[in-house]
DNA sequence: CGATAACTTGACTATCATCAATACCAGTGG
DNA sequence: CCACTGGTATTGATGATAGTCAAGTTATCG
């Protein structure tokens, strides 16, 4: 690890800093009493990343896989002439870095996008709660980044804005992170449109007509929308469930040609 | 499952059809005698999905993970007004439908894009060397999933194009199923589409580009790169790499704007 | 309160989508 | 052997979404 990471500051440690993570980790499987204990010593050996440092780099060896606490974090490439596109988002409770083959090298780079408290995640037993946990974490990551493409490939920037807004918003309410329909939202314009795939003056242009339209407030870092479920009927966002069955997205998959926006 | 699946015809079993699969899994990571056997005796319980037919479907329960041994399969979703996008590619010798926790619902659909020759993925026991290769096989498919993320949000349809055979040239060449710097593409320019979040008509036009500048021949199921490195080199593609470290992508990952094509 | 980053806005362009024919090609049945 | 058929590929004309460039206008934070 080459990051400035430090020891977490007193100021920091007051009760229930935490909690997000420990409340989105819960949301996934009960975890028992023994598993908690776990997630609280572990908890209790946090350090901070700052903004913009590489929590893994590309290419390098990996270390234990980590918690994200607090903070946002994402997986970021970057083309040779500087393009750059965010890959996926780590929100608090997430899991980064697992590996389970025998080299442990990182395969994409993940950026502190703010300041990021983290800890190790404590080893699971076998068969323990906490294994199912982090199992769980781990399919829905992936039901993330498949969802990420079909926004990049299928919709058009009105709708990747939303889709987007409304994956966070799930997101961030299973960390307990969200009032009302609203949420913090560190991420710039620019970081939306490196996820999105669009340039930071569409981007700018769209969010101002869905504000225009009434679908969405942002203002200083903090988004609210109006009418989460309207938004997600509109664009057919079906939301990973690890719970049950989900909704089909279209009808029998057997045929269909392709029909952009 | 669904599927009219079927058991193998006996002209199948002729010695070696099963060849790259088996090839393209010991190319992941050395299989010792013992899960070569293991192998052998699941791929002799093979069976066949026709063309069109679902080898997974969205929301349904998962039987047992699968090898294929022929044909090309893919994971798709199709939105409620039937715009269709193909999320990753499967090819001879990849598993599909690994997962690790309790609960077996498929996370997307999975679709027999040619007929399909499948067998059951054997258990393998723990600290087995074909525990590794499913390991990294799973890292690989990530992979493959975070390049088609920077494919369709920062690549150009020509880009796309390139990076996509590219990625397809090399899987199969770990399968040892090139033949020079040519392979067999059962896809067809609107499934092409569908993969890299563009129009059938776009994807003709830009093939045909390809075609008067020399990069490319295709022509009744065959694809022939003329000249992969520079391509590669052009697009600045990384090639995922499980067996060491991989060139750096970009630069410091630390700042860089977003400027798309 | 000044400086830097973030956000807005306008004018113009380009890439890609849409619509609509037409050409091609393999397999089918007469 | 050939017309017929359905899927696939190709082409042209036109339009819309999103990108580019460049100049402001706010925020935000030492």
């Amino acid at each position: 690890m080459t990051q400035l990471s430090r020891k977490i500051r007193p100021e920091d440690e007051v009760e229930g800093l935490d909690a997000p993570a420990l409340r989105r980790l819960n949301a996934l499987g009960p975890l028992d009493a023994a598993d908690r204990e776990r997630l609280r010593a572990a908890m209790a050996e946090a350090r901070i990343v700052p903004v913009r440092h590489p929590i893994l780099t590309l290419g390098r060896p990996m270390p234990e896989s980590q918690i994200l606490l607090q903070g946002w974090a994402a997986r970021v490439r970057i083309l040779p002439d500087g393009r750059r596109q965010f890959m996926s988002f780590y929100l608090p409770g997430d899991v980064i870095g697992r590996v389970h083959h025998a080299l442990p090298i990182a395969s994409a780079t993940v950026l502190a996008l703010t300041e990021c408290v983290l800890c190790t995640a404590p080893a699971a037993p076998a068969g323990s709660s906490l294994e199912q946990v982090y199992a769980v974490g781990e399919a829905l990551d992936e039901a993330y980044l498949l969802g990420h493409v079909v926004q990049l490939g299928r919709l058009n920037a009105q709708e990747r804005i939303g889709d987007f807004l409304l994956e966070i918003y799930e997101r961030l309410s299973l960390a307990g992170l969200t009032v009302g329909g609203s949420f913090e939202m560190p991420l710039t314009q620019e970081m939306l449109a490196d996820a999105l795939g669009l340039t930071p003056v569409h981007v700018n242009r769209m969010i101002q007509q869905a504000r225009r339209d009434g679908d969405l407030m942002w203002k200083s870092g903090r988004v609210l929308l109006r009418d989460p479920d309207r938004t997600a009927r509109t664009i057919g966002r079906l939301r990973p469930q690890v719970t049950g069955a989900q909704p089909e997205g279209g009808t029998d998959t057997t045929s269909e040609p392709s029909r952009p926006a």
